[in-house]
RNA sequence: GCGCCUGUAGCUCAGAUGGAUAGAGCAUCCGCCUUCUAAGCGGACGGUCACUGGUUCGAAUCCAGUCAGGCGCGCCA
């Protein structure tokens, strides 16, 4: 009551016992006055027990369908071709992947776009290393590996020779004329590299709706600039065709606008080179426009790295001049760096692959496995492996605020104790045991949840929160606030779990506690399957 | 030069709209398996929230400045 006494020049507290008095709680909490002027609530555990006992019926947890009737674009992942996907890329994709989940739960229309780099520069080096290097065995045991190899030979030829520059340009240009030949490798390249990208992406339990890359938007790029220009957006400039500030902006609010030593000057985005070549903002207001026009998106929402916030500032400005509106969203995320703390470069090559990655969290959570529960064997302690040890990778990502940096580190990465997938996973499967044992089927909608309890009320006030959480992760696209809810319901239901015999405990307790351990379950489970993780039977 | 992001326990990190004694995990130490899976639970130890000012009844949170790290700023993506 402290800001309104204020307000009223009057005192705090005798303003809180007013408010008090006032107040109808209808046995839902009570309130008394604390320190300075605080008005404290105590929900009683029978409003949390009711609103527990309704959640037992409701599909959605609780969960408010805030995205009703909105259609939105999720664009994430989006790696190059011919390029393997090391740690860089994990951000981007696990946070996308998750975004696209959570939004769904909240009833969005979502549709997942794979924006690949498939039409890029580089293909002028790739095609005439294809003609003149490729070492067809290696191709097939590992297409990518090879058109990598085939890549850097090129790139450091022509450091050392000019004229094979001059070569991989003309191969370029060809390709971009049409020639069908350069068209039949550039093909062969994608689909080798899609075959491979397939393989991680099933591995991470991530799905697109879309696959459509750079090379798609091609045909609608001349026409884009001509319109621009049409519409005085854009102009020329020493040969190139820019975006300039249309000057309505302060200078320092203007993604158009730069300061340098010589004081502000334009910073242009450009869309047509002076050789005639179109570039990422090129493509990228293509993009925009599809998806408007084409799927009547309302949000786009842009999963990349914090560098490239100019870029979208620019896009969306740019867009906005153009008539194209909606909700755009660069969802930016911090680097991962190297030992030197440096960047992680793509093109530095000694990366730490992806596949690798995943490949050492399944081994080190096998490894587990077989010393903690060596009944499980074969076929099944295979599966429990890949949901641990993909789960703790994915969590260790989305379980960090997304813009801050990190230090690449595998240990860190792949954590299977403590604060991690793991924890919350076996807290899933303690539930899971119990209702292993039960010799009747057990029917939670005829229950009534009872809260006597410390661990039990807090229980069912984690369940409470649930529902008002999800639409706060989305509101600024922190799926880490999902992450830690989880956390903290694991360890309530850890500790439920050491204070609260449930099987052996008295009817009509007994049902209650399996009721809640059903709906601790459910949205411990629902929580992981939208952070991409899944939940084992055992573990 | 200007802009953006970051700075919290020995280490790795959480801390939504400013609120009361700043939280986890790892590490260290002490307890708990004849009871539903000990990948667990209970407890201890550990902090000038980078620094200096300001706004406020109240600041890790908002504002200004300083320092440190990362990133960006015309024809790559």
């Amino acid at each position: 009551a402290m800001v309104l006494a204020k307000q009223r020049k009057t005192n705090p507290r005798a303003l809180a016992q007013e408010i008090i008095d006032a107040l109808q709680l209808d046995g839902l909490a009570t309130a008394d006055i604390a320190g300075p002027g605080f008005i404290n609530f105590r929900i009683l555990p029978e409003a949390f027990a009711a609103r527990a006992t309704a959640l037992l019926g409701d599909e959605k947890l609780g969960v408010p369908p805030v995205g009703e009737g909105k259609t939105v674009v999720v664009d994430f992942s989006a790696p190059n071709v011919a390029k393997p996907m090391h740690v860089g890329h994990i951000r981007s994709t696990i946070i996308g992947d998750s975004l696209c989940r959570i939004a769904r739960f909240l009833s969005f229309k979502v549709i997942a776009d794979n924006h690949i780099g498939d039409w890029g520069t580089q293909f002028g080096m790739i095609i005439h290393g294809w003609k003149n290097l490729l070492c067809e065995k290696a191709l097939a045991a590992d297409p990518i590996s090879e058109l990598v190899r085939v890549y850097r030979d090129v790139n450091a030829a022509t450091k050392t020779d000019p004229t094979v520059l001059e070569v991989c340009k003309s191969e370029l240009v060809k390709l971009q004329a049409g020639d069908p030949e350069n068209l039949a490798i550039w093909q062969q390249c994608i689909d080798l590299s899609k075959a491979g990208l397939e393989k991680i992406y099933d591995s991470l339990d991530v799905k697109f709706d879309h696959w459509l890359g750079e090379s798609y938007y091609n045909d609608r790029l001349a026409g884009l600039v001509d319109e621009f220009l049409a519409k005085g957006i854009a102009r020329e400039s020493n040969g190139a065709i820019c975006i300039f500030s249309d000057g309505t902006k302060k200078p320092e609010d203007d993604p158009f606008m730069v300061h340098r030593e010589e004081g502000w000057t334009d910073n242009p985005a450009i869309i047509r080179k002076a050789d005639g070549g179109f570039l990422y903002a090129t493509t990228d207001l293509a993009t925009l426009q599809f998806r408007i026009d084409e799927w009547q998106a309302d949000q786009v929402w842009y999963v990349v790295g914090v560098p490239q916030q100019l870029h979208f500032r620019q896009i969306f400005d740019a867009a906005a001049r153009w008539g194209k509106t909606g909700d755009f969203k660069h969802v930016a995320f911090g680097s991962i760096l190297g030992e030197d703390r440096k960047l992680m470069k793509t093109r530095s090559g000694d990366n730490v692959q992806l596949t690798d990655v995943l490949t050492e969290a399944v081994e080190r959570a096998a490894k587990i496995i077989a010393e903690k529960n060596p009944d499980l064997q074969g076929s099944e302690a295979e599966e429990v492996a890949r949901i641990v040890g993909i789960g703790a990778v994915k969590f260790a990502e989305l379980s960090q605020n997304r813009l801050t940096d990190y230090v690449f580190a595998w240990d860190r990465m792949l954590a299977l104790q403590g604060d991690t997938a793991p924890y919350i996973q076996f807290s899933s499967v303690r539930i899971r045991s119990i209702f292993r044992k039960l010799d009747a089927p057990f029917d939670a909608t005829s229950c009534e949840i009872l809260l006597n309890e410390e661990a039990e009320i807090h229980l069912a006030r984690l369940h409470a929160r649930f529902g008002e959480l999800l639409p706060v992760v989305l509101e600024d696209f922190r799926p880490n606030l999902l992450a830690n809810f989880l956390l903290e319901l694991a360890r309530a239901f850890h500790s439920f779990f050491e204070a609260c015999p449930v099987l052996k405990s008295e009817e009509p307790l007994r049902s209650s506690r399996l009721a809640l351990c059903e709906l601790t379950g459910r949205i411990l489970t629902t929580g992981l399957g939208l952070l991409g993780i899944r939940c084992p039977e055992r573990m």
